[in-house]
DNA sequence: CTGAATTAATAGTAAAACTATTAATTTTGC
DNA sequence: GCAAAATTAATAGTTTTACTATTAATTCAG
């Protein structure tokens, strides 16, 4: 599988950039850094100025390829979730079952990302945690409806359309499937967030992992047939 | 139960603000009108010299209040889960089933705000907006940890565990009381975030309430002797 | 009623987030 | 193969933000 999905790219709203970061050296320079500065700062603190340095280049190089940060950030949460798209797409497919189904699924959008190599200039350890920290601040925005409309985050609702599915397909009389698709997505970001800085306030930790939770929420939530 | 709730003031940790807003008019001034300001243009535009505008004075005054915009968040935020920790155990006060007063929790933290006149300085429904749309970003930061041990958390901690224990007092055996409280209480919020802007991933609406939804969650996932 | 402390307002500064200009390099049409 | 066009790189601005320092006004305590 791994050889397979590196011969795809993922594909981002071309809105998100001025040029294809994917397009140069320089662009693919920016993007890695950007993902690894970010982590380290913070998306606050970080700068397109500290950025250029990183890059041995300078300010306005980046703003070549991004507007500001804030597409940048989009660009790298689209990246993001097109890699678990792709994830959930190729681990559930020939799967009968659809409990098995949407347990898989579920498990692969919930589990902590280990280290992987799937794109050379991306580090997804890294980015998984730059989208845990930062992804909400992307769409906390008063510009949300308008990026919503652009298909910014067409994506990240794509992903929530196809969990929604994978409900359905379990529990067609369950009232709602987006909403806990949605709770699903948004809730495993928090409960590794918690995990790592306010442990207090979850049971996930070393030995218990979100995907245990939200795996154990929609077998109690969903009814099917045999167990309904 | 307004009357008696207008009595108390809601404590709020003193390193949060250099002088207590509730101790001047000016200071009062400054925390209804942050509200108004961010829920009118967002967190990041919004700027102590606007503020400063809006109250009549200046800038340096708004600083001899707050040291920063972050800390201000803190404090509406504080502020807040204050004021709904008091709705939750007041509204939950001699009940004695369990079941019945987890439910009663859950709808008094996931409802909408409606008018109100609790604190006449404070527009509740505003600020409520306001916590939907910008609370995490005031723990998505490199200096949560720090912060959380400052106490600058410890009314939302608190309200977390609160809801955990009555999750345990229904369900003893149920494996992650403290995530699902956590998930509740940032799952609300992201719901009605949804509800409002991003429709086509949650069955919120004008009709089904972000309550509906959680209090079937919690129905489904916790056994309680009876029907466990 | 005086001087110490507190409060208010003004004027600054450093960094952030861009923008405009110019210089260098690459591409391409003939 | 070379000049014009297009693209890319780097420098030097501008405006706004987020504070800080200074000075002026007011209050308060002995």
């Amino acid at each position: 599988m791994k050889q397979l999905l590196s011969q795809i790219k993922i594909e981002i709203n071309k809105n998100l950039f001025l040029k294809d970061p994917e397009s140069s050296d320089l662009g693919k320079r920016i993007v890695q850094n950007s993902i690894l500065l970010i982590d380290k700062t913070g998306f606050e603190q970080f700068t397109f100025k500290k950025l250029g340095k990183e890059i041995n280049s300078n300010e306005s190089s980046v703003y070549r390829y991004f507007e500001n940060k804030h597409k940048l950030l989009l660009y790298l949460a689209s990246w993001y979730w097109g890699w678990k798209e792709y994830q959930l797409v190729f681990s559930t497919a020939n799967i009968p079952d659809p409990r098995v189904k949407l347990e898989k699924a579920v498990h692969v959008l919930t589990r902590q990302v280990e280290k992987d190599t799937f794109v050379s200039h991306v580090d997804e350890v890294v980015l998984n945690r730059v989208v845990v920290n930062e992804f909400s601040k992307s769409y906390l925005t008063k510009e949300v409806e308008k990026e919503i409309k652009e298909g910014f985050f067409a994506v990240y609702n794509r992903l929530v359309l196809r969990l929604k599915e994978l409900i359905i397909d379990v529990d067609p009389d369950y009232l709602y499937p987006s909403s806990l698709a949605s709770t699903i997505l948004e809730g495993s970001l928090h409960q590794h967030f918690l995990k790592e800085h306010f442990s207090a306030l979850t049971e996930c930790s070393a030995e218990v992992s979100p995907s245990d939770y939200f795996i154990h929420m929609i077998n109690r939530i969903l009814k099917s047939d045999k167990n309904g």
